[in-house]
DNA sequence: TATATTTGCAACCATATAGTTGCATATTAA
DNA sequence: TTAATATGCAACTATATGGTTGCAAATATA
């Protein structure tokens, strides 16, 4: 499909994942699909779906136990995220300054 | 469309807008339409189409002048990005410890 | 064994997205 | 004035996306 980056960023783009990610994480417990989908709107099919996109993603693990499927959030993909956010974090605050500060180190 | 974070998750989620966008960063000027299309192999019209999404995410600010329209990057949206991120920093180190942490302190 | 539950798979649908091309228009340069 | 340049707008295409429903299969419960 597409490099790592892209598909955690297409992965928390989208606000229903993004839902759904958060649900998982403060659980802070596995939970079987049904029980998740429960919580939404949308059918179950549908969340199965967002959840597949978040493993593809890294962002949840699944482990199977008879017949549910234990999901469980893992939030370090997010770490390449934050690193691909690093480079810019110097320009966000004092835009033209700290522009001129990251040319003159590669000066 | 939607709402703030989306739209910026949405806008940098594509490779080649991220790209684009990365090369205004480091332009550290203002540069006109047609000469970043002219760094990319897609016609100037996708270019245009991604600045536009880039635009309506704040990560752009157009300034026209003459037959030309200026385009500059603008990273500050990112920090709503940085924002979102940040509550699952706590997580992504030792999720399970740091897990425990986070429902010690709301409980 | 019969029934209920959890799930995956597949087909389908509507809309969004990433890209293209062609053409009209405004501005600048010859 | 004529020609070149920078752009926007519109139409079009292919594929991806977010969602649905129906059904079959595996597991668990009565």
């Amino acid at each position: 499909m597409q490099d790592n980056i892209t598909r955690i960023l297409k992965a928390v783009a989208d606000p229903t994942r993004r839902e759904i990610f958060h649900a998982l994480v403060v659980a802070a417990t596995a939970l079987p699909i049904t029980q998740i989908s429960n919580q939404f709107e949308i059918s179950r099919q549908g969340v199965t779906k967002h959840i597949k996109t978040l493993e593809e993603a890294g962002l949840v693990e699944i482990n199977s136990q008879g017949r549910e499927r234990f999901c469980m959030a893992n939030p370090k993909p997010l770490k390449q995220v934050n690193r691909w956010l690093k480079f810019y974090e110097q320009f966000w605050d004092d835009a033209i300054g700290n522009l001129e500060d990251y040319l003159g180190q590669k000066a």
